[in-house]
DNA sequence: TATTTTCCTACTATGTCAATAGGTATTTCT
DNA sequence: AGAAATACCTATTGACATAGTAGGAAAATA
């Protein structure tokens, strides 16, 4: 199940794609309008602007921008940033443990398919489709 | 993330399957074969009773058998058994309650696009294809 | 009557989530 | 120069779900 962090992520994203216009999207304003935790967001940003997702400026008249155009950021992309994992089993996530029983195991190729089936819809969206 | 707890229900599901030529399947036999812990096994298993997936008899001889035809059980259905939920995201879950940005939410319709997806998908698979 | 099975319920260790909290570094504005 | 506003960093916490363990009761057969 995706969690606050990834879903307050594309809608943080989706509020400074909406406003950038005026210049830097300061967090304290989109906490405000989205009626989030500032501290929170505080917490999910830093590995946005470390994954080149979004630019912050520190100090008065700072906040976010986006580096990239909306249509340009797929769902997928941020949820894989900000979630621990998409997998849907834990033997298909990140860094797990090779399973003893891969080789033979009959349920494997289901998970897979309901890997693929998941990454596929969450690319095929973008902040842009959300816009409207 | 899709629980033990479902996963095992299947791969149950499909022991039994293999199975049941011989008469009914204890439990027992499956946790070995399987080398899951019959205790846990055994708290998932009145679930699938009470949903008419299998039929369990008690005493000497005897244990658990399909009432229906492997083809006719989807993953879908077991999961939805015995997962506490398949939304992937809490708004979505079985008696949430009513999100108050429900009206104007820009992201609803991005996730209820996922469920389809996931529900389609798992609700395309039966144990029957598990079984080669 | 002994044995084997399902069935029922309580308990527990561990980990994750969703924040809250307090502070530091950086930049701009007055 | 100083005040204010912002991003950035890290620690802590309460609540909850997961993945079992445990002990036994009920039912059926041999």
């Amino acid at each position: 199940m995706i969690s606050t962090r990834g879903r307050y992520a594309i809608r943080v994203l989706l509020d400074i794609a909406e406003h950038q216009q005026d210049g830097y999207v300061p967090m304290k304003d989109v906490a405000n309008r989205q009626g989030l935790s500032l501290k929170y967001l505080e917490q999910i940003l830093p590995a946005l602007t470390k994954n080149n997702i979004v630019e912050g400026i520190q100090g008065k008249g700072g906040g976010y921008r986006l580096v990239r155009l909306p249509e340009e950021y797929t769902i997928g992309e941020i949820l894989r940033i900000t979630e621990r994992d998409l997998a849907p089993v834990a033997c298909l996530a990140e860094g797990a443990e090779k399973c003893a029983r891969k080789d033979f195991c009959q349920t494997i190729e289901l998970w897979e398919g309901l890997y693929d089936v998941i990454n596929n819809y969450l690319d095929s969206k973008t902040i842009a489709d959300l816009m409207k």
